[in-house]
RNA sequence: GCCGAAGUGGCGGAACUGGCAAACGCAGUGGACUCAAAAUCCACCGUUCAGCGAUGGACUUGUGGGUUCGACUCCCACCUUCGGCACCA
C-alpha cells in the first residue's frame, strides 16, 4: 500500500471526537440481538398495507464504510417509520454476488472467487448488523447460488423463445484488461466502467448474445412520463440515453449495379443540398463496395487502420475527420444528381443504417469532411434576409432558413427551430407520397450485450451442436450449475468455461450427438435486474417468483440508491419487468413508484471508497462510538440526495445530541401518567406543549419528505426547549420525554428502544408501537408576532391574537410607534395585511 | 455544443404556496462550575457605519435587469460549479 495520510488504515482508527457518554455498544448489541430473537423485522406473510422499501443490493467487496452506510440507515429509517405506521413492511436484502472483482481478487491469492465472495459476504452482513438496519435476512438472495441463477438462466430460456434473445456477431467494446466484452452502458468516455480498471475500450468482432431491449424502446421512453416519484435528473438522463428521434428513412441508388442505398435523416429538408454520401468503415456494405473496385487494396487498409484506432481516439474532440473515396457513385432520389460514396469514420455503423446523405452546407460534420476532401457544397437552407454563398462559408448554417433550390419546396421555411419544424414536416409527407421513404423512428439506445467471457457468473443456458446448430437446455435441467473445479480463472481472450472440459463437453438435447456448452457467463446487470421480485418470494423452486407474491408487494414504493445506475441498472429493470409482465409473471409494467437517489460520501475531498481503501469504515467507528451516532451523522449533514463530507466536527455534534438525550432520561424510572391536561397548564406548560406538537408535525412532514436532517434539527431543538425548562416534575415535561422516545425512533433506533423500556418496563418493542399523531388543538400559539414592514422595509412588530382580522391588525400596525415614525410626513397610501402573518404599510410619496 | 441540477454567514445547512433570511449543528466569544483543565450548563454570534454604551442606520441569498406593496422563492440575460449526453445524421 502507499502511504497515503488522506486515508486511515482500516480498523486501527483514532478519532478525534469524543466518544459518546453512555454505554453505546453495549446497549446497541442488546437490541440487535432482541429484535433479531423476536422477528421484529420479518416480513408478514399477506400483506394488508404493504410497503416495499429497498436499497439496491451491494457487490459484497469486503469493508463497508460510511458511503454504504448512509445508503441503508436511509432506507431503515423509512422502513422503521412506515412499520410504525402500521404497513406491512417488505424490507429486505440480499448480495450482487458474481462480478469481476472476485475473479481477481481469487486470481491474485491463488483462491476460488466463491471464498472470497463468501467472505465478503460474512462481513458485509456483520456490518449492516453492526449498524442496526432492520432486514428481514429469512428472505436474503445471493446471486452466485444456483437457487438464484437457474432463475436467470430460466429467464434467459423465456427471452430466446420470445426472440428477446438471440446471438449476432458485432464490433463490440472489449476490455483488454478484464478479458472480455462489455454493454454499451459499462462503457464510460471510452473506458471501462470499472472504477478500478478504467482500462481503454477496443473494439472487436465477434458473435455475441444479445438481449432485444430496443424492442422496448418506446415503452421505456413513453413510461418515463409515468414515473413521477423519480427524480426529474434520472427521467431526464433516461430520456437522453433512449435518444428518440424521429426521421425518414430514404435509399440512394448505387451506379452501375443499381443496388439501394437506405440512409437516416432527420434532415429531408436539406434533401437537394446532398453532395455526397459516406458509410461507417464498419458498415458491412463498406468492403463489398470496394470489392473488384480498382481502389480495393488501398480502401481495406483504410478501413483496417480506422477500426485498429481505439475508441478513445476515434471520438474525441474536435478530431480531424478521415474518409476514402469508393470510386463509386450513387444518385439523389430527389433530383437525380449523382453523388460521390465516401467510407467516413465520423459515420456509425451501430446509429440509423450505417450510412448518410452528407450535406455540408446545413450539417458541420459534413461540412468540415467536405472542405477537406475538397467535394463542392450547396447551400439550399438560406437564413432570413441573406443569401449564403458556397465558396464565403466558413460554418454549416444549421438553423431555419428558406429553402432554394428545393425544386417543389422552394420558398418553404424548414429547419429544426420552432419555425421551420413545419417545413420538415411538409418534406417528409411528400417524400412518402413520391414513395422515396419511408417515415421511421431511431433509437440512440442499442441491443444489450450479455454475455461475458469470465468464469465468475451464471452460464448462458445455450448448447451448441455441430448437427442441430444453437440449442436451449431443457428448462427442466436447469441450472446449468457452474463447475468449481477450476484452476485458472485468468482467460485468455477465450472464455474461462470452454477449457474446462467436464462442462463444455456435453451433449446435443436435440439430436444426443456430441456438442459443447456456450462458454460465456451473463453479465451481472441480468442477475440484478429481476432480484427485486425474488425477493417477494425467495424460496420458491418452481418458478423465479409466484405471481400473487410479486402483485402483492411489486412495484417497490421506495428505492434507494446511487445515481450512477441512472442509465444502467434503472434501465435494465424497468426493461426486465415489461418482459415478465409480457410472459404473464407479474402484473405491473414498472418495478419502481419512487426513487431516490443518494449523494456520495467523501473524507477530505475524496469520494469514499473500499476498492481505494478511502473511508470510515463501519466496524472501528461504531466500536467506538455505536451504530446511532454514525447513522445521525449521515442523517443529518445534509439531504440525503446531496453529497456530504464526513468529518470530525460532524460526529462532534451528533454525538453531543445523544449525550444529551441520555442524560435527560438518566434519572428518570418509569412514566409517570400519560398525555397532560389542559386545564390545568400554567403559561411555561402550555408553551412547552405547543411546542412538543411543533416538533412532532415537523418530524412526521420532514421525514415522509424526505428531509431527515432538519427532521433531526427539529429533535434538537425540542431538547433545547427541554434543557431549558426548569419544572422537571411538571406532567408536560415529562410527557415530552415520552413522545421524544417515538420521535427518535427511525433515527436513533437502539437509543430509543432502549429509553422506551425503561420508561415502559414491561412494554414490548418500540417498533411494535404506532408513531403517535400530534394533539391536532396545541399547534399554534394564541398570539403571534407579526412583523410590520413600510415600504417592503421592516420598522416593528406588532403581537396579535392569532386569527385577528385584516381591520384590528391594520389599527395595531399604524398606531405602532416606530412605524409611525417611518412613515412620517409622507402619509399612508395603502396598508396590506396578510393574516398572521406582515402588515405592510405603503406611504403616499417618495418618503424616506 | 445540448440537457439537467445547483450557487445563502467562517463551515455543513434551514426558510410553508411570494410574506420577519440565516432554523439546527460545527467553529468562535463571554460567563457559570472547577485549585486548574476537560466535560457540562447558560448566553452571544451575517457584514458594515455611528456611538463609551444602551441603541440606531445602511447593506446582504452568484451578477445585472424586471414583475410585485413585498422576491432566496417568479420572469429575462449573464457568470460559476457539479452531473449526464455528445461526430446519433
Amino acid at each position: 500500500m502507499t502511504p497515503d495520510s488522506q486515508s486511515r488504515p482500516r480498523g486501527a482508527e483514532s478519532f478525534a471526537p469524543a466518544a459518546p457518554a453512555y454505554p453505546a455498544r453495549e446497549l446497541e448489541q442488546r437490541w440487535q440481538d432482541y429484535w433479531r430473537e423476536r422477528g421484529t423485522f420479518r416480513t408478514a406473510a399477506e400483506p394488508k398495507r404493504k410497503y416495499y422499501v429497498l436499497e439496491m443490493f451491494i457487490y459484497p467487496s469486503g469493508d463497508m464504510h460510511m458511503g454504504h452506510a448512509r445508503n441503508y440507515t436511509i432506507g431503515d429509517v423509512i422502513g422503521r417509520y412506515r412499520k410504525m405506521q402500521g404497513y406491512d413492511v417488505l424490507h429486505p436484502f440480499g448480495w450482487d454476488a458474481f462480478g469481476l472483482p472476485a475473479e481477481n481478487a481469487a486470481i491474485e491469492h491463488g483462491s476460488h472467487p466463491a471464498k472470497w465472495t463468501f467472505e465478503s459476504i460474512d462481513l458485509c452482513k456483520r456490518n449492516l448488523n453492526l449498524m442496526g438496519i432492520g432486514y428481514d435476512w429469512d428472505r436474503e438472495i445471493n446471486t452466485c447460488l444456483p437457487e438464484y441463477y437457474r432463475w436467470d438462466q430460466w429467464l434467459f430460456l423465456r427471452f430466446y423463445k420470445r426472440g428477446l434473445a438471440y446471438r449476432k456477431e458485432a464490433l463490440l467494446n472489449w476490455c483488454p484488461k478484464c478479458r472480455t466484452v462489455l454493454a454499451n452502458e459499462q462503457v464510460i468516455d471510452g473506458h471501462c466502467y470499472r472504477g478500478t480498471c478504467s482500462a481503454a475500450i477496443e473494439k472487436r468482432k465477434m458473435t455475441q448474445w444479445f438481449f432485444r431491449i430496443t424492442a422496448y424502446a418506446e415503452e421505456l421512453l413513453r413510461d418515463i412520463d409515468s414515473l413521477d416519484g423519480w427524480p426529474e435528473s434520472v427521467r431526464t438522463m433516461q430520456r437522453n440515453w433512449l435518444g428518440r428521434s424521429e426521421g425518414i428513412e430514404l435509399d440512394f441508388t448505387l451506379d452501375r449495379d443499381g443496388r439501394k442505398l437506405p440512409i437516416f435523416t432527420t434532415r429531408p429538408d436539406t434533401l437537394w443540398g446532398v453532395t455526397f454520401m459516406a458509410l461507417a468503415p464498419d458498415a458491412p456494405l463498406a468492403e463489398e463496395l470496394l470489392r473488384g473496385g480498382e481502389r480495393e487494396e488501398e480502401g481495406r487498409e483504410f478501413i483496417r487502420r480506422v477500426l485498429l484506432k481505439p475508441e478513445v481516439e476515434r471520438v474525441a474532440e474536435g478530431r480531424d475527420k478521415e474518409g476514402f473515396f469508393t470510386g463509386r457513385h450513387a444518385v439523389n432520389p430527389v433530383n437525380g444528381e449523382k453523388v460521390p460514396v465516401y467510407i467516413a469514420d465520423f459515420v456509425l455503423a451501430s446509429y440509423g443504417t450505417g450510412m448518410i446523405m452528407a450535406v455540408p452546407g446545413h450539417d458541420q460534420r459534413d461540412f468540415e469532411f467536405a472542405r477537406k476532401y475538397g467535394i463542392p457544397v450547396k447551400v439550399v437552407i438560406q437564413p432570413a434576409g441573406q443569401t449564403l454563398r458556397p465558396e464565403a462559408l466558413e460554418a454549416a448554417w444549421t438553423e431555419d432558413g428558406v429553402m432554394t433550390d428545393s425544386g417543389p419546396f422552394d420558398g418553404t421555411v424548414a429547419g429544426k427551430g420552432p419555425e421551420g419544424r413545419a417545413g420538415i414536416e411538409r418534406v417528409r409527407g411528400w417524400v412518402e407520397e413520391q414513395g422515396f421513404g419511408r417515415r421511421t423512428v431511431n433509437y440512440r439506445l442499442k441491443d444489450w450485450l450479455i454475455s461475458r467471457q469470465r468464469y465468475w457468473g451464471a452460464p448462458i443456458p445455450m448448447i451448441h451442436c455441430p448437427a442441430c446448430g444453437v440449442v436451449p437446455v431443457p428448462e427442466e435441467q436447469l441450472p446449468v450449475v457452474l463447475p468449481s473445479n477450476v484452476r485458472d480463472f485468468k482467460p485468455a481472450g477465450t472464455s474461462v468455461l470452454a477449457s474446462v472440459k467436464e462442462f463444455h463437453e456435453t451433449t446435443c438435447p436435440a439430436c444426443g450427438g456430441p456438442a459443447h456448452r456456450d462458454p460465456d457467463t451473463m453479465d451481472t446487470f441480468v442477475n440484478s435486474s429481476w432480484y427485486m421480485a425474488r425477493y417477494t418470494d425467495p424460496k420458491n423452486d418452481r418458478l423465479p417468483f409466484g405471481r400473487e407474491a410479486a402483485d402483492a408487494w411489486l412495484p417497490i414504493d421506495e428505492y434507494i440508491g446511487g445515481i450512477e445506475h441512472a442509465t444502467g441498472h434503472l434501465i435494465f429493470f424497468r426493461f426486465f419487468t415489461k418482459v415478465m409482465a409480457d410472459l404473464g409473471l407479474l402484473s405491473h409494467r414498472e418495478p419502481c413508484r419512487v426513487l431516490h437517489t443518494q449523494g456520495m460520501v467523501s473524507l477530505n475531498g475524496r469520494t469514499m471508497s473500499s476498492s481505494k481503501n478511502v473511508g470510515v469504515w463501519v466496524g472501528p467507528f461504531t466500536a467506538e462510538y455505536g451504530a446511532d451516532a454514525a447513522r445521525l451523522a449521515v442523517l443529518f449533514a445534509a439531504p440525503p440526495d446531496k453529497g456530504m463530507d464526513w468529518t470530525d466536527e460532524l460526529v462532534t455534534g451528533v454525538v453531543r445530541f445523544l449525550n444529551r438525550v441520555w442524560r435527560l432520561y438518566e434519572d428518570r424510572g418509569p412514566a409517570a401518567g400519560g398525555p397532560p391536561d389542559p386545564d390545568r397548564f400554567t403559561p411555561a406548560e402550555r408553551e412547552l406543549y405547543i411546542r412538543l406538537n411543533q416538533a412532532h408535525r415537523k418530524v412526521i412532514a420532514d421525514t415522509e419528505a424526505f428531509q431527515f436532517n432538519t427532521a433531526i434539527a427539529a429533535q434538537m431543538e425540542l431538547l433545547n426547549h427541554l434543557y431549558t425548562f426548569a419544572d422537571r416534575e411538571s406532567p408536560v415535561y415529562h410527557w415530552c420525554l415520552d413522545r421524544l422516545v417515538y420521535f427518535l425512533a427511525p433515527f436513533a433506533p437502539h437509543l430509543a428502544e432502549e429509553l422506551h423500556h425503561r420508561l415502559r418496563p414491561e412494554a414490548g418493542s418500540l417498533f411494535d408501537e404506532r408513531f403517535p399523531e400530534p394533539d391536532a388543538r396545541f399547534l399554534e400559539f394564541d398570539t403571534v408576532t407579526i412583523p410590520v414592514q413600510v415600504n417592503g422595509k421592516l420598522r416593528g412588530r406588532i403581537e396579535a391574537p392569532r386569527g385577528s382580522d385584516g381591520q384590528a391588525l391594520r389599527q395595531l400596525a399604524l398606531a405602532d410607534e416606530a412605524v409611525r415614525a417611518a412613515v412620517g410626513a409622507a402619509g399612508v397610501r395603502k396598508v396590506i395585511v396578510v393574516k398572521d402573518r406582515m402588515v405592510n404599510v405603503v406611504t403616499g410619496k417618495e418618503s424616506s
